[in-house]
DNA sequence: GTGATTTTTTCACAGTTTTGACATATTTTC
DNA sequence: GAAAATATGTCAAAACTGTGAAAAAATCAC
């Protein structure tokens, strides 16, 4: 997957340097604006923008306009940095449909924690999680497992036990450890009931399945 | 139906006027902007605009810029006004999506004929949202689900929940997942009501029915 | 408003799948 | 080879889903 736009709007450059630093370290792809015409420009060019970054007090027009103006067409996630902490700012921040409110002095870590918390919220961070070991395939989202681009069914448990080998994949797992991680906590029963499962899971697994090595005496490991 | 909005913008009011008049006698509601800026505005904080005229010489903003604008974002039809009959223009205005291209002096008639051809082959509306997967074909707006062409009736929830289907397909949802989107957040009832909407859906869908696989001791799945 | 109709939800039961236990067989280690 | 640990087949109990019917709620027609 693509890296994700970030549209930073600030009329300080210190402040979007900062600001592009820590979402370029993250992984982002940052565009700045140095106003509000800029980045209602900006934004209605570039179409796959992902978050906006807007600073309130801007020259020409402040970022409530910015706000509504972007507002008035497309529900991208919209933070605001404002620098004093107003609440009757906030408060019409919310009603224009602003997604977050962060105040000056503000941590960039924060920042990028509050991003993540907004994307992750509207989906758009990585849900294309594919697990993979050897031959083996698993799309968690999806719930669907590959062995050797073939799909094979397996049950709630095998799958759940099947994600976590390949979680831990060249790790050997005790049984406790299987049990505490996969099972409830709350279950109290045998040990043994693992080995049962680990006989299935390998027979469907079919020629893959002894990827799952037993170490004995010790527990289990899917081999990387 | 209520009257369809037409957007004029030009920064003679004097053609405004001409058109205007023009278009009201003819059943339409008129919008007026003297500039570009002013209709970008208008043409976003009003969300039902059927239709843009636009002039292309304009002082501030012009006709090109307006339209890239408009067409960032949206598929309006947009006529193009100019003075003088530019060849090359012409050419830059449909790479943009124009849809026609009338010179001044023009006849009013000739703008009304040629604005009702237009509305006539986009069916006077706009943008459908259509969302498909496989044989399903779901139109959001018109609240209209196809399957393999023949169109067939939901019930509202029913509606609902096949789009959340296709809107997440490929992925696994839990019925707390589907509890907390398609119904409101506060329905505390029982999850096996999901169960049976799932069974009337699936009939409905006739033989695409199986495309809702049940993901056992999970919840369910629309395949892609 | 009233009564009829449709939609939504609940519920119970039947049928299915999964699970975990157990007995037995096999393998590993010493 | 004996002891200890694991593999495997079987199976009943448990968990889960599909379904039809009925109750409850919402909507519609008048």
């Amino acid at each position: 997957m693509d890296k994700l736009k970030i549209l930073v709007v600030d009329d300080e450059s210190r402040m979007r340097k900062l600001v592009r630093d820590f979402l370029v370290k993250s992984g982002y792809e940052v565009l700045e604006a140095e106003d509000g015409a800029r980045a209602v420009d900006i934004f209605f060019t570039q179409k796959d923008i992902a978050l906006v970054v807007l600073d309130i007090m801007m020259p020409k027009m402040d970022g409530w306009q910015v706000c509504r103006e972007i507002r008035s067409h497309s529900k991208v996630p919209i933070i605001m940095l404002t620098a004093k902490s107003d609440e009757r700012d906030e408060l019409q921040g919310f009603q224009l449909g602003v997604d977050e409110y962060i105040s000056k002095p503000f941590s960039p870590k924060i920042l990028v924690a509050r991003i993540e918390a907004i994307l992750r919220r509207t989906n758009q961070l990585g849900q294309e999680e594919i697990l993979t070991c050897a031959g083996i395939k698993v799309d968690k989202s999806a719930h669907q497992v590959w062995v050797d681009d073939t799909p094979i069914e397996l049950s709630y448990k095998e799958f759940e036990l099947l994600v976590y080998f390949i979680e831990n994949k060249g790790i050997a797992l005790s049984r406790e450890k299987i049990l505490n991680n996969v099972w409830n906590y709350d279950y109290f029963g045998d040990a043994r009931t693992i080995d049962t499962h680990v006989k299935k899971l390998r027979s469907k697994l079919g020629n893959r399945g002894d990827l799952i090595k037993t170490i004995w005496g010790m527990g289990y490991k899917l081999e990387e």
